[in-house]
DNA sequence: CAGCTGACAGATATTGAAATCTGTCAGCTG
DNA sequence: CAGCTGACAGATTTCAATATCTGTCAGCTG
């Protein structure tokens, strides 16, 4: 068994964790499940992750920090100017979710269950979000394109202002014949808000 | 018994499951309590309702309609200009939502169970806020005060683009510090984006 | 001796039998 | 005879016994 002469590291517990949660969903998954998958005993797994909680937000923050990053690239395209670089940014952060929700449903509402339960990770993965936003808002204000009091609070009132096109919450809403027109409609009003 | 002389109406019937649902939460409200409650057999709510969804979502859209009507009498206040009357309705919209969120959670709670039930009500609901949004928005361009595509899409948009504040959802963060800067914050991006 | 194991206590989840509920309807009652 | 009752079948929920899981730790192993 090659697989258990490696060593055990917190990445492939994360990645043993992932595949748990694919096969067996979040309320199933255990830490036992994760220690077989390895083939180690769970008292291992508890060497890495103080507890069960914490290796799932770990898992958590993992899947999370990949659509940050992707938005990342997005957020600091100077090639676009500030207005197109806002839509952009929405419109990237839109398809992912909706191709996550549509391509694997039951993965999706698994993470969806993860996210729940991880307060503090999420907050901070909100922060990145609007941090990068931010910078957007930024430029688009010394750009002279946008007239914003705060860049940092019209940051916050876009990301929650299109939370129905992000949050998992509303992911039964985006098969819905309709909603790339609804999802025009507001990034159309938030945008001439922007310009003022 | 007095009670139980008095006709049985669907009136009193929809009386007895709000109280039952508020004793005993949404869980375990019982058509069989509704029927104990009145002082007859629960043989005699069916001959009302057809089935204990249907009465359920009798109580609820009870509920909704009376956050309609308050709404009504804000969007018909011409007293107020377009945007001001945008404004006052998300207003009260928001703090009627957070005043019964925050005054009773475990019967707001019990609400939002059941708005989660009751897709068809719930829809209807929407439509007839919208509806409201959409006079208003209408009111704004025939003032000069908005310009706007198609007021019926606009209306959707806003609705969507606060639900942040109105979404029983989002119930928790309503009491956070802060929400309401938050509100204002989306609401001046909004009504900026209405005057184009 | 660093890292892993496996037994353990207390917490949580599963299971299946018993209780309750939903929805129907034949018949009672005023 | 319009409206209500209460017994009933099948679906759902409850409950308590059983099994599994979480998190710890003394001691094993390479």
């Amino acid at each position: 068994m090659p697989a258990t002469t490696e060593t055990l590291t917190a990445e492939r517990i994360l990645a043993a964790t992932e595949e748990v949660l694919r096969r067996h969903g979040p309320a199933k998954a255990t830490v036992v499940d994760v220690a077989r998958a390895l083939g180690v005993s769970h008292g291992s797994v508890y060497r890495h992750f103080r507890t069960k909680a914490a290796l799932r937000e770990a898992v958590t923050k993992r899947w999370l920090d990949r659509t940050t990053e992707v938005l990342a690239a997005v957020a600091a395209d100077t090639g676009l100017d500030p207005e197109d670089r806002v839509r952009e940014w929405f419109a990237t952060l839109f398809a992912a979710k909706r191709r996550k929700a549509g391509l694997d449903p039951e993965l999706f509402a698994t993470y969806t269950v993860l996210v729940g339960e991880s307060g503090e990770v999420v907050n901070d993965h909100i922060c990145d979000l609007t941090g990068q936003l931010t910078d957007i808002v930024r430029a688009g204000v010394a750009s002279g394109a946008f007239t914003v009091d705060d860049p940092e609070t019209t940051a916050r009132a876009l990301f929650q202002a299109t939370g129905f096109f992000h949050d998992p919450g509303y992911a039964k809403e985006w098969e819905r014949p309709g909603v790339q027109e609804e999802f025009e409609a507001v990034m159309d009003l938030l945008v001439k808000g922007l310009r003022g």
